[in-house]
Formats: structure tokens, sequence, C-alpha cells
RNA sequence: GGGCGCUUAGCUCAGCUGGUCAGAGCGCCGCCUUUACACGGCGGAAGUCCUCGGUUCGAGUCCGAGAGUGCCCACCA
């Protein structure tokens, strides 16, 4: 740096921050070596992207955030390993694909299995490296070289391992049961998949004819089409209404089967019609029902969502289609008994968007309880901690209540079931393929939350004993939003126990979802979303990362782009603070704090409270509050005070050592949030020898804080403050410097720093004996302006009624207080003590003023 | 139908264990090219802390009710 007025006076992250981004994967820093144990180091393993994905904003946010904890610990001096890695994501990767076949004029189906899956490893050699690209651009301190992927070749061992063990202990089994079919992706889908939405349909009401005759029953129902398939009527065993009707029958209409009338207590008699028609083949609710009282399990609609050859002459339709006949017939055949708009919730697939259609299939399941007893225990025992507390219960709940869980997807790509058939009934479940002839391997694959199960283990070498497994894990922190904290982190801590024999992780942080900037969710469909790269692209990659840390608390927050603006002035005024302290401290010169002033001390002082507090913060995963801080540390009292107190003095060796020790606090402890900027920095600092992110992290000195020093400049910044606002609404020219007293003490030291600050001359003062023409209250007394050019009488009298009426008012607010028997007889003596002090000395400046 | 949040300056939000807590950033107004920074500096205006009750000597801060708003869970045809 020179001191070359056009030098540079901005940091300028499109040129810097892929160059420094550079120096840190070429140092090695990244990839923490499997030494040491668990205990001892640090890791997060961070939550796979989907391969096909972009860098969204909750990536963002969430990278910035394990960013900031791994590496203030690699500071700290901790092995620090950020796990990097993709996730195979089934369903959404496939849909990428396949929509690329269709384009080219093919399809999944026309290629077949093989060629498909072969498609699939090209798309993602072609493009599956762009997520992890982003991740630089954000400054992600992640380990790159050693990805991993969820369908890697060692990473499908340990999920078929998983698979076997969970079958062998009876865990995991295959069983006719409902399920979530998705038609679009022609596969069940887990419940956590699907999505309610609001819709209105019309709710027909249809007479079943008793069969003897003798009257009838009216159903309601929304879907007349699954009739077809009803093997049943129930209505509650305690509505009187009803009573002489259970065990009797009636006729279904269309399809003339006799179906008896059961009672049940799922039944709302004030519901409906008070009569349920039973399609244990078609409602998950009727097929409890319906295996509750031995009923037929009939299916109409196929895998396609068309109706199948049980539907008779519907078959072939649409659902929709075959609805609108069935309905056209009952009508025409008068039993028809009602037609109303109903507005209800209906299940649609969160990722093809479709409407499921609940199906009985042969699916395989996990049963949980078994698994979810250490789970919930791991939490209630607080071996994993979850922050914020409340998301505890949630997640308590939720295990307390879990249900099997189907794990087979009708997909092609993803962690095919090591699962053999061989004719009606022989089954085999093995990591090696059977050598007999005669079998055919399942075609399903797994849900691709299983393999995401297995990750804080399986991306560390699992089921092998490996340096790597010994040396992180468990994992220290997993960070992640709301909405996956069932999905996968529940399902995280029920395999870590059950094969890695312990918590995968110690804490589970949960960061808020970071909103557009009306409130609305930011999605791409709603064209609501803000493009991160984009914003790095407008205000550098430290911006971004101070302004989401910033906006981001427990709850949802509105994207601010001024809190991004506030970190690229951040960054900005740093740079330049930096410039300042290079271009005059003494060459040569080591950081080390060396007061030899109250401001040296001040400053000194104060930047042990800022260490205390960043690191504080960020344990305790106080993000917002941790880079706010530093905020003000470096603008409230670096910049605007300490930085100004020391213009004016001789820059010796003692002074340039404590100027840089206290520039190079406080980029160390900057860094982990605005990495680039104070990397830059740090390089330009002559003294300095490798990278700033390596540490280390400030610790702190008790003995540098100082509550005489904080007192006396304390009162400096008070004193200089009043004095500027008292020049500025007496219209006082800027550069004005007024002969001035000082009559206050505890500015022995100090009065000088005073002085220049508020532009007074107290030499000149102290030499004219001219009464005050206005007197400006500080801290310890008063500083008396003497008239001069500029310095308006009427303008001190203006302000010296303003003052007396503010005196007045707290004066009568204290004796109030100070009145009440209560106060005085029930608040702490010191509290009352202190506010007779405060009425002493409001007293004693209005009878003075 | 349950459960959990939120409602503080024009905007986006901090305010932890009740007593200088009425704050920050942006915006707005005024002044300043003061030799680190005009993507700057200095100063200023601006809020019945959603409403109503209660606890307390004292409540944005605790309790209850209500209004508005958001999220999660749930099988009402």
């Amino acid at each position: 740096m020179t001191d070359d007025p056009k030098a540079q006076t901005r940091f300028d992250p499109a040129e810097a921050e892929p160059r420094l981004m550079q120096r840190w994967l070429d140092s090695g820093l990244f990839d923490a070596p499997a030494e040491g144990t668990a205990a001892e180091n640090f890791s997060i393993a961070i939550p796979p992207p989907n391969v096909t994905g972009a860098l969204h904003m909750g990536h963002a946010l969430n990278g910035t955030i394990q960013d900031v904890l791994t590496r203030t610990n690699r500071m700290r001096g901790r092995r620090s390993r950020w796990i990097l890695g993709t996730d195979h994501a089934g369903i959404a990767t496939q849909k990428q694909v396949e929509k690329r076949l269709i384009e080219q004029g093919t399809s999944r189906e026309e290629i077949g299995r093989e060629a498909f899956v072969e498609q699939v490893w090209s798309w993602r050699r072609e493009f599956g490296g762009q997520i992890i690209e982003q991740f630089k651009r954000l400054g992600a301190s992640l380990d790159y070289t050693r990805e991993r992927f969820t369908l890697d070749d060692d990473y499908a061992l340990a999920v078929q391992k998983v698979f076997c063990e969970l079958y062998d202990d009876g865990l995991i089994y295959r069983d006719y049961y409902m399920v979530n079919w998705d038609p679009g992706s022609r596969s069940a889908i887990s419940e956590l998949e699907v999505e309610d939405r609001e819709v209105t349909d019309t709710l027909y009401e249809i007479a079943y004819p008793l069969s003897d005759g003798d009257g009838e029953v009216v159903v309601a129902t929304v879907r007349p089409e699954t009739m077809l398939a009803d093997t049943a009527v129930a209505v509650n065993p305690d509505d009187e209404r009803f009573a002489h009707l259970v065990g009797r029958t009636v006729t279904l209409p269309l399809v003339g089967r006799t179906l008896t009338i059961i009672a049940d207590d799922y039944v709302k008699t004030d519901f409906g019609t008070g009569c349920l028609k039973i399609t244990p083949g078609h409602d998950p609710n009727d097929f409890e029902i319906g295996r509750r009282h031995g009923l037929g399990e009939i299916t109409v609609i196929g895998e396609d969502g068309r109706m199948n050859e049980q539907a008779t002459r519907y078959a072939g339709l649409p659902v929709a289609e075959a609805r609108e006949r069935i309905v056209a017939a009952l009508r025409e055949q008068g039993l028809l008994r009602g037609e109303e708009p109903y507005t209800h919730t209906v299940p649609f697939s969160h990722r093809s968007g479709e409407r499921i259609e609940p199906l009985i299939s042969l699916q395989w399941f996990m049963s949980m309880g078994e698994l979810a007893a250490p789970a919930i225990e791991a939490v209630t025992s607080g071996r994993v901690q979850i922050h914020p507390e409340s998301q505890s219960r949630r997640y308590v709940d939720w295990l307390e209540n879990i249900r099997p869980w189907c794990v087979s997807r009708q997909l092609w790509w993803g962690h095919q079931l090591p699962v053999w058939y061989r004719g009606e009934d022989e089954t085999y479940v093995g990591m090696q393929p059977p050598q007999d002839p005669g079998w055919t391997r399942e075609e399903d694959v797994l849900d691709t939350w299983f393999s995401s199960a297995l990750w804080p283990f399986a991306t560390l070498g699992w089921p092998q004993d490996t340096p790597d497994l010994r040396a992180f894990y468990p994992t220290d922190v997993l960070s992640t939003a709301r909405d996956i904290l069932f999905l996968w982190v529940a399902r995280m801590v029920m395999m870590g126990l059950r094969f890695a024999d312990n918590v995968p992780f110690e804490h589970v942080y949960v960061h808020s979802v970071i909103q557009a900037p009306d409130g609305r969710r930011m999605s791409k469909s709603l064209g609501t979303g803000i493009d991160p790269l984009e914003e790095i692209d407008k205000h550098g990659a430290d911006a971004v990362r101070f302004g989401l840390l910033a906006m981001s608390s427990t709850q949802d927050v509105r994207y601010s782009s001024e809190k991004v603006e506030q970190g690229q002035a951040l960054a900005t005024k740093l740079f330049n603070a930096s410039r300042f302290v290079l271009l005059n401290v003494q060459p040569g010169v080591a950081a080390a704090p060396r007061p030899t002033t109250p401001a040296d001390r001040w400053i000194l002082s104060r930047l042990q409270h800022v260490i205390t507090d960043t690191s504080r913060r960020v344990d305790e995963f106080e993000f917002a509050r941790a880079a706010l801080g530093i905020y003000d540390f470096v603008y409230g009292e670096l910049c605007d005070w300490y930085l100004e107190l020391v213009k004016g003095r001789e820059f010796d060796e003692d002074l340039s050592a404590t100027l840089l020790h206290v520039l190079g606090e406080t980029l160390a402890l900057a860094h982990p949030v605005i990495p680039f900027v104070t990397e830059e920095i740090w390089d330009l600092i002559p003294a300095t020898e490798g990278l700033l992110a390596a540490g280390p992290f400030p610790q702190g000195d008790p003995a540098l804080l100082d509550e005489d020093a904080e007192t006396q400049i304390g009162a400096v910044i008070d004193a200089v403050r009043a004095v500027r606002a008292w020049r500025n609404e007496a219209g006082v020219p800027a550069g004005a410097v007024l002969p001035a007293r000082l009559v206050a003490s505890g500015y022995e030291q100090t009065a000088a720093l005073v002085a220049r600050l508020a532009r007074l001359d107290l030499e000149a003062g102290a030499a004219d004996p001219a009464e005050a023409a206005a007197s400006v209250v500080v801290p310890g007394g008063a500083a008396e302006l003497l008239p001069a050019a500029g310095v308006d009488p009427q303008e001190q009298e203006r302000r010296r009624a303003a003052r007396r009426a503010e005196l007045e008012g707290e004066i009568r607010r204290a004796e109030g207080k100070l009145a009440n028997p209560g106060f005085v007889a029930k608040a702490p003596a010191e509290l009352v003590a202190t506010e007779r002090a405060k009425l002493d000395q409001l007293r004693e400046e209005l009878a003075a003023g």
C-alpha cells in the first residue's frame, strides 16, 4: 500500500475472492488428517445437497453457519473437517434425466433400465459438480478432497449391510399395505413427501338401497368412483338413528355387490350423513377399518392412475372421467341424493405435484418402534442437544408416534434392494447375489432417505473401522432447516445409534428459513427466489455471509438486502481502517498490546469484551449477535473512536505495536464470518506470516480488562458527543475551533482528546476570563463555551430552557418513585440509593443551570 | 381439531434471568470534500413496545383473555 491518493480504498471481492479461495485450497488447510479422537477434533457433515441442485438461499445460510463453526474451531487449533458430498436424490434426479430423454425423443422405458442408469451417471458427471463449485464461491471451507456421493460403491455397501442386518433382525419386512402412491413418479412415496393442499371438490350423497327393499342408506363421498371397490357400509355403534340397520345388507349400485352394514367408532355421527361407505382398497382409514372387520380389499384404480379391469365397464378411464360417468349413471337411476361444493385438504406428491392415490400394494417396510426408543432417549438425556430447545419436543413427539416406514420406491435411480425372489414364495436377502439359479432381483430401490440416514458414518468409511471414523465420529454439529428434522435428522440418530454405536452428532442447530422480502416463501415457481450467487456478484461473499447471519434468528425471517449491504460496508470499513493503520505504523514493529494512554487501555479492554462475547455467541449458535457484535466493535469502537483518538499522536513503537495487535485480533475474530476481506488484509500486513484462516482465534486476556480506562474514555465519548450536538444545533461552522473551559472532573488525562474531537481550544479558554456564553453538560461537569464567532447566545438560552424542562421531568419521575412507600420498602436498597443519588444530582444541576 | 411461534420507529428486525431497554441497520432531515474510508463523517427527527385485564413497589419484559399473522401436526367421508 502507498499513500498515493488514488490508492485502492475498497476491497474488490470479484478479484480477490477466487484468488484467496485458491490459496486456501492449495494450502491443504481444509482437509484435516484423520488423526486423534473425535472428542478432540471438530467435524460437521454437510447436509448433502441434491446432485442436480443449484445453490439457493437456504444452502447459502446453512453453508455460512457451518463454515463459521468450522473456521472458528479450526482457528482454535482443533483438527476440523467439514465433510462434503452430494445426494443421489432418487426422484428429483430421475425426473431430470427423464425430461432430457423425452426432449431427445426417447424415454426411460424405451432405452431400458441399464441404459437409463448409465444416462443418469453421465448426467451426474456433467452437472453434479455445479453446486460444489458454488459452495466455493461462498468461501465454504469444506474438505473438497474427500467428496462423497450417496451412490458411491463403498457407500452402497454400507447401505446394503444396514438393510441386510435390519432384515435379519426382523425390522425390515415385506407386506401389503396402503401406501401413498404417486401416479406421477409411479412410485410409493413416504408420508413425509406428501403435502396437503386445500381443494374444492363436490361432496356427493348417494343412496344404497337395502337388500330387502325396505328403504336405503345414504352415504357421502367426494370420490364416487371408488364406490366400485366398496366392501361395506359403516355407522357409529352409538348412533341410534341407524342401530336397527347394523348387520343388515345393502346392494351396491352399479355393481350389485351385497355389502354388510357394520358398526365402527371411526364413523362420526355429526358429519356427512352418518353413514360411511367403506373402501379398503382406496382409502387409508377404510383400510384400517377393513382390517379390523376382516373385509375384502378390492382395487379398482391402477398404478397409472386409471381405472383397472376390476372396474368393468369403466376400465381404462382416467379417474376423473370415471367419476363423471358414475355420477351420471347414479343420477339417471335416481340414486343421487345430494351434491354440494366441499373444501378439504387433499394429499399431493411433493415431488411430482400429482394428487396422491392411496393404493394397497406389496412394499418393503421398516419397523420403527425399536429404533425410535434409543433415539428419543438420546435427546431427552441431552446426548444430542437440539437448538433451539423448543424443537426437541417436536422431535420427541414425532418419534413417539412413529409408524412403519415404507422404504421401497418404484424407481430405477437409487440403491436397488439386495433382495431376490424365486418362484412364489422364496425370498433371499443378502450382500451377495444367490449362487444357485432361478432367482430374480427385486426391481425396487430404496427411499433416498434410507441412504441419507447413514450419512454421518457412511461418509467416514463405515462399516470399516477407519481412521476417519475414529477421528471424526460422532460429528459435533448438524445444522439444518426445520423441514427435515424428521425426514432426515431423526433417522440419522436412529441409524447412528444402531450401527455406529454412538449418536451421529452432539448438537443439532435448526436455523431459520429465509423468506422472500414480501414474506412469501422463496420459490422458483412463485418467482420469489433470490439467487445467492447474484448477491455474491453484487456485494461479495463476505457481505452475503454477514447479511445472512445478521438477518437470521430462530424465527423465520424475510430476506433483507440492507443487512447484506451492512456486511459490505463492514468489509469496506475494515479495509480502510487497515489502510490507516498500515500507512501510519512504524516498520518492523511486532504486534503486541503496549498501551501508554487511557485510550490504548480502553480499546484493549473493549477488545477483550468483543472477543469473549463473539466466542460465546458462536458456541451458543447466536450467529446474528456474533456478526452484529463484530460490526458494532469495528464501527462503534475501533473506527469511530479509537482511530480518531489516535490521530494527532506520534506513531511511536508502542502505539504501532498496539494498533497492529488490535487490528490483527479484530481480523482473526471476524475471519469466520467474513473470511475473504480479513485474509486479504492479513496478507497486506508486513509482519504476518501464513494464513489467517490457520489461526489462532483470539482468546482474550482478562488482564487487559480496564474499568478505569473504560470510565475515562466513556466520559470523553459522551462529552464529545454532547459538544458536537450543541454545535450542530447552534449552527456553529463545522470547522470552527471554539475557546472553551472544561469545568469537569475525570478529564485529567484526556482533556486534550475532548478538545481535539469536539474542536475546542482549552488553552485559549483557560486564558480568557470572560463569562461563559454557553454551558454544555458533560459527565462530571460541564464544558463552558466562551463568546466567539458562531456562538449564538440565544441558542444557549433555548437549550438551557429545554434542558431545564427535561430535568424537571426527570426529577418529577424520581420523586414520584421515591415517594412510593412500596418502592422504598421493597426494592433492593442499592437501587433506592442510586435513585436518591440521581435525584440529588438532577436537583443540583437544575439549581446550577 | 390440536401444538408452536410472531405482532417494538416509515421498512426489516434486536431487546437473555422484570428496575437507564425504548435500540440497530436501512430510509428521512440538516451540516461537513476534517490528510483510512463520500459504498464516507458528524448531528437530528421519529414509536400509546397489537388491545383489554391481572401479578408486582415497578412490565415490551411474567400470567390470562381477545384481535391479527405465520408455521407444524392430525384419518373427519
